[in-house]
DNA sequence: GTGTCTGCAAAACCTTTGCATGATC
DNA sequence: GATCATGCAAAGGTTTTGCAGACAC
């Protein structure tokens, strides 16, 4: 097995067909919610980036673009893409969340390097089923999990072979990783 | 497989015959620390916790045994503790984050009752097998990571069979778990 | 006695919320 | 026109930090 097997090609979804934005609008309207151009605004920029990306990652974008929106609605939009499943969140342990756009992409783990804080998804399928049977084994009903690694990448590594030393020894420090 | 073969006992630990005072000890003085009465007072109190606890109910057992120290110390010695290899925190998205002594445990991950917030270990080494190979081929220097499993435990399911779709429903909300 | 610790209160950090104003249906 | 959304600033929670006095070596 190689390693392109266990990748995920984000490049692959990049074209939703803008069909993000009709499971969006008939989430908001089914609740009495509406479709405003903030979120519609927001919408369209979190489905242009196709990285993980922090709330104020996001907020600085839209200010790039002069297309400002207020911080207090930046998180609100997030939270409601959360709730319909067109956003999931991730927490790295670096303080601020890393959000990423979910259209119907299956369910993976993340590398994180911890020097250039890039983001590698991955999916293998054994080890979901070695989680299925641990959970069974001992009665747990799992709801959801994540794996997460965390590292130093190939490129890190090559421009800097002592990264991996250095964050090692820091690995045990304050904030957790784990 | 049954169940046992998966868990860990943590009462097998309960008695580390006090080795981790002198390993506090130790790295303190290496470093030109003071073993201080306060810090004295926090490796017991934390050694003497068979679970995981949150800084806060740290606190609040000092507090009852009389035996008071600042929130200010109680965190700059979990953070010392951590340093030394003693003491693990994880983060299981509930704001806070969770401490354990470690007194040379093998790594192990976490299954998480999003009920009662009751924490297990278990170990899978074929997860830890195939994590290895995943990052081999992808060319990632791992240096740490974490598997965690969110759910219902068995205790919970029994008392309420509801609990897993309510908590279902709400798992992709605001505060991540994945 | 020098250097580190402690406690307090204040700050830091990301995120959420209250409220008055403005937009949507 | 009723209701929901926005922006601002303030508050929320946990964790960190600055500083003056106290302790350890």
């Amino acid at each position: 097995m190689s390693g392109e097997d266990y990748l995920i090609d984000k490049a692959q979804d990049a074209d939703t067909g803008g069909e993000e934005e009709f499971v969006f609008e008939s989430f908001l309207k089914d609740r009495g919610l509406k479709y405003t151009q903030a979120r519609k605004t927001l919408l369209r920029k979190v489905f242009g980036m196709h990285d993980h990306f922090t709330a104020e990652q996001l907020l600085d974008r839209l200010k790039d673009d002069g297309v400002a929106a207020s911080k207090a609605t930046v998180y609100r939009t997030l939270s409601v893409l959360l709730e319909c499943d067109l956003l999931a969140a991730h927490d790295f342990g670096e303080g601020a969340l890393y959000y990423e756009h979910t259209f119907g992409h299956d369910h993976h783990d993340h590398l994180f390097c911890l020097h250039c804080k890039r983001i590698t998804e991955f999916r293998d399928d054994r080890i979901e089923e070695h989680q299925d049977r641990v959970t069974d084994k001992l009665g747990f009903e799992m709801i959801t999990h994540s794996l997460k690694i965390y590292g130093i990448c190939a490129d890190c590594r090559s421009s800097d072979p002592g990264l991996v030393e250095r964050f090692a020894a820091q690995s045990r420090m304050r904030r957790p990783r784990s």
